[in-house]
RNA sequence: GGCGGCAUAGCCAAGUGGCUAAGGCACGGGUCUGCAAAACCCAGAUCCCCGGUUCGAAUCCGGGUGCCGCCUCCA
């Protein structure tokens, strides 16, 4: 039984969709100006999981991921560079999903852009116009937020308060310094879109109200972001649906955690980020992502290098593991090994409780510890180990490797181990050499090896090789 | 000022009332090896501090200290 901690009731809850084998899901993608950075990387990862786990419960997943391309800081840029907006968000769409790939996301069901439903949004606010919930004042329409009474339910803030707060910025043409604009007037030479108050474009907050509406309905099962989206962006949304629909929006919040920087929040204002790219120099996708799965989704992170490389050597240890395996000879006794028997059952056991991916990737390495200790014993008393256990391993690690989007390589590709022809003649002469006691050669030959990065391990019957990570 | 979160070995990180506190990385000792590598074994934790509840607390409650986040655009 899947329970997800719901940001709205702060409670671990049981994870029942409303349509019983349907989910529906929606989750704030980017606003497209730029490279993304590892904040971007750890949001997309952390619903790629979910989704990913979602799937393999069997669920008929509708997954929403918008992208943000019409906003101030796309027409800043697109000014800067004197290109047009569209030709902003056009090239970094193209660069996000250069990362995401990298990164092993798994594409939505829906990718829409802002821009593709104006229309829509047109429409929708027209509505809360007409329900009262919204006015136009000189081309601008806001939200009035006092007419929702429920304000402030998902970010537990009260209305009073905020009020209070010295750091809401004045406009004098809104009612009331909580109103949040829905439509926002144009100016001169900057894009615009017709509307029933002029030329304008749309606010921050609608379009995901419009698009979770128009690809899942009124009511959906899951909706994510980072925790900063909780407020204003998230409780925005709320109020906008609700207001429309009368329905419940949303029926379990997800929040991701935060990337930091030596314990600060890494931003791009504080100018402490790493892109995905950067990252990408040193090292591979898979160690990004598993790097980002080793820590529950919803604790922060304290982003370093030498987590980079601890993360790095765990998958070198995973791969190793499987290239001993591949390198064994196995045979039909039967052997139990409990941890390898009940590893499936025990992955969805720590997934079942709030995605907890780190408990699920201890659980890997503790049937790699017990495997491991398995073939050592049998290497040493001439056993030839169960063919039955490496399968029961192997087919676990295929589900668990489809859902963590880890663990999904061979060991020849995370290692990259092509026909090396004369890697292979090189180990011979070494070993013949070491049959001959002439181990001064046998170094140096291993030792040609290392320089061209290539480390050899000794085995009873053969030798193997892989590539320095 | 208001609201919220976190504090577990050198580092990262699960556990949230009960057998010896998972797992990874690093370091040290050992086994194996011609030497290595890989692997395994051993060593290593006052679970931030002080009280309380309980037969029993890292885990619940109260207080304290420290760090962080949100309240403005932000994944």
């Amino acid at each position: 039984m899947l329970k997800i901690f719901n940001t709205q009731t702060k409670k671990l809850e049981e994870f029942v969709p409303l349509n019983d084998n349907i989910v529906t899901m929606y989750v704030c993608g980017v606003t497209v100006y730029d490279y993304c950075h590892v904040g971007h990387a750890r949001s997309a990862i952390c619903f790629d999981m979910i989704y990913r786990y979602l799937l393999y419960k069997g669920y008929d997943v509708k997954f929403v991921k918008n992208f943000t391309d019409i906003d101030d800081k796309i027409i800043n840029k697109a000014n800067e560079e004197n290109k047009p907006f569209d030709e902003i968000s056009e090239k970094y769409i193209k660069e996000f999903y250069t990362d995401m790939e990298a990164i092993g996301i798994k594409k939505p069901t829906f990718e829409p852009k802002a821009t593709m439903h104006i229309k829509d949004i047109i429409d929708f606010i027209s509505k809360l116009i007409e329900k009262g919930y919204a006015y136009e004042v000189d081309g601008d329409v806001y939200y009035s937020v006092s007419k929702f009474e429920a304000y402030g339910k998902l970010s537990h803030k009260k209305i009073e308060e905020l009020k209070a707060g010295a750091r809401i910025d004045i406009n004098e043409n809104k009612k009331d310094p909580l109103d949040f604009v829905l439509w926002k007037k144009s100016k001169p030479n900057e894009p615009s879109w017709d509307s029933p108050w002029g030329k304008g474009r749309p606010g921050w907050h609608i379009e995901c109200s419009v698009m979770s509406m128009y690809y899942l309905g009124e009511t959906i099962d899951i909706h994510g972001g980072g925790e900063d989206l909780i407020f204003p962006h998230h409780e925005n949304e709320i109020a906008q649906s609700e207001a429309l629909s009368d329905k419940q929006f949303v029926r379990y919040w997800i929040h991701n955690g935060f990337i930091k920087i030596n314990n600060e929040k890494m931003s791009k204002s504080l100018g402490n980020f790493f892109t995905i790219r950067d990252v990408l120099k040193k090292f591979n996708g898979e160690t990004l992502r598993y790097y980002m799965l080793l820590t529950h989704y919803r604790n922060p992170i304290d982003f370093s290098y030498n987590g980079l490389l601890a993360a790095k050597e765990a998958l070198n240890r995973y791969y190793t593991f499987l290239m001993r395996l591949d390198n064994t000879k196995f045979g039909d006794e039967a052997f139990r090994i409990d941890s390898i028997e009940t590893l499936i059952f025990n992955f969805e056991n720590a997934m079942d409780n709030d995605f907890n991916t780190p408990q699920a990737i201890a659980e890997v390495f503790n049937c790699i510890k017990d495997f491991n200790l398995y073939l050592d014993t049998c290497q040493k008393n001439n056993l030839t180990p169960s063919l039955q256990l490496k399968k029961t391993f192997l087919n676990s690690m295929s589900k668990i490797a489809q859902v963590l989007g880890v663990f999904d390589k061979s060991y020849k590709e995370w290692y990259n181990l092509e026909n090396n022809q004369w890697i292979e003649e090189k180990i011979k002469q070494r070993n013949k050499a070491k049959r001959e006691k002439n181990y001064a050669l046998a170094d140096s030959i291993r030792n040609e090896l290392l320089n061209a990065g290539i480390i050899l391990e000794d085995y009873k019957d053969k030798t193997i090789w892989k590539k320095i990570k």
